[in-house]
DNA sequence: ATTAATCCCTGGAGGC
DNA sequence: TGCCTCCAGGGATTAA
């Protein structure tokens, strides 16, 4: 059987989620588990042995995601999975041996076995039954998806004067709108022309537009580029994101600005390396935007 | 109530 | 070549 990877890229964020998560709905839906073998049992959310009980003979039925949260809907249950910095997935036979960073191990009746794998560990998958996955904790708190449809510009407006720290720190937290990790919170803070650190609730009305109508386009954009590849892979299909030779500041420090032609500067903000340029993005001192 | 700090992990980078 | 130290980074948790 041929080995099919869906991910192998640095920080899946919402484009990249979604394309696994495309990829994962071609090859195991249909498919019933015979066999679960949890090999890191901090990954699962619960004991490790009433999770690969539990989901022997369930059968999966879809393959959904909300924000960078993968949900596999089964027959009786939905498996939340997120993959946090550098979780992966990957459908080959059930004889192929267990790698290194292989952590847990879905054997399906058919001789096929999808492999959960993730260098850091960081990943955490949970199991809940399947008509109340979105009361789950770790979804209950995330803000809307990052569509025309679901994200308004006027919530968004509202909710961003609530927060003080730098708009940076608030894109990452999912709760204002969710889908944005690193990356793309960069690249849409330089394509609305926003500094970083520019705390939430000075943003001028016109700003908040710019940034939010940059999300939206930011990410669909990515979402048609299948994300973001910083290492190469193959997934299913033999295809690679292509987004990473669209990005303006992600891991472009010293480059030139392609706006403005200055050198892209480096911080941190929220812990994070944060990427930016110091002409097109400057923070504007000001008094804090009426509520 | 909001926000900053800590923790989980490992491979890769840099120092010597 | 190899040993040691440092550190990124999403999100839950804890502290302030």
């Amino acid at each position: 059987m041929v080995r099919s990877e869906v991910g192998g890229l640095t920080m899946p964020e919402l484009p990249e989620v979604e394309t696994m998560r495309r990829g994962l709905e071609e090859l195991v839906v249909g498919k019933q588990i015979e066999h679960v073998s949890v090999l890191w049992p901090r990954i699962v959310e619960m004991d490790s042995k009433q999770f690969e009980s539990e989901l022997v003979g369930q059968s999966i039925e879809q393959v959904m995601r909300r924000g960078k949260f993968l949900i596999f809907i089964l027959t009786r249950d939905a498996l939340i999975s997120h993959l946090r910095m550098e979780g992966k997935y990957e459908l080959t036979s059930i004889q192929e041996p267990i790698t290194k960073h292989t952590h847990v191990v879905f054997d399906f009746t058919d001789g096929s076995s999808l492999r959960y794998m993730d260098v850091r560990k960081f990943g955490r998958m949970a199991l809940v039954p399947n008509d109340e996955w979105t009361t789950y904790s770790g979804i209950t708190k995330l803000g809307p998806e990052p569509t025309i449809e679901t994200f308004d510009s006027d919530d968004f407006e509202k909710a961003l004067k609530n927060y003080k720290k730098p708009i940076k720190s608030v894109l990452l937290e999912q709760k204002v709108v969710t889908g944005l990790g690193n990356i793309y919170a960069d690249e849409v803070l330089f394509d609305s022309k926003i500094h970083p650190l520019q705390p939430a609730n000075t943003l001028t009305d016109e700003e908040t537009l710019r940034l939010h109508q940059s999300i939206i386009e930011i990410l669909a954009c990515a979402v048609e580029a299948r994300g973001t590849t910083i290492r190469t892979y193959k997934n299913a299909f033999g295809e690679n994101g292509t987004f990473q030779s669209f990005l303006k500041v992600y891991g472009q420090t010293g480059e030139m600005c392609p706006r403005c032609g200055t050198p892209i500067e480096k911080i941190k903000v929220a812990q994070r390396g944060t990427h930016f340029c110091p002409h097109c993005q400057v923070i504007v001192e000001r008094n804090q935007v009426n509520k």
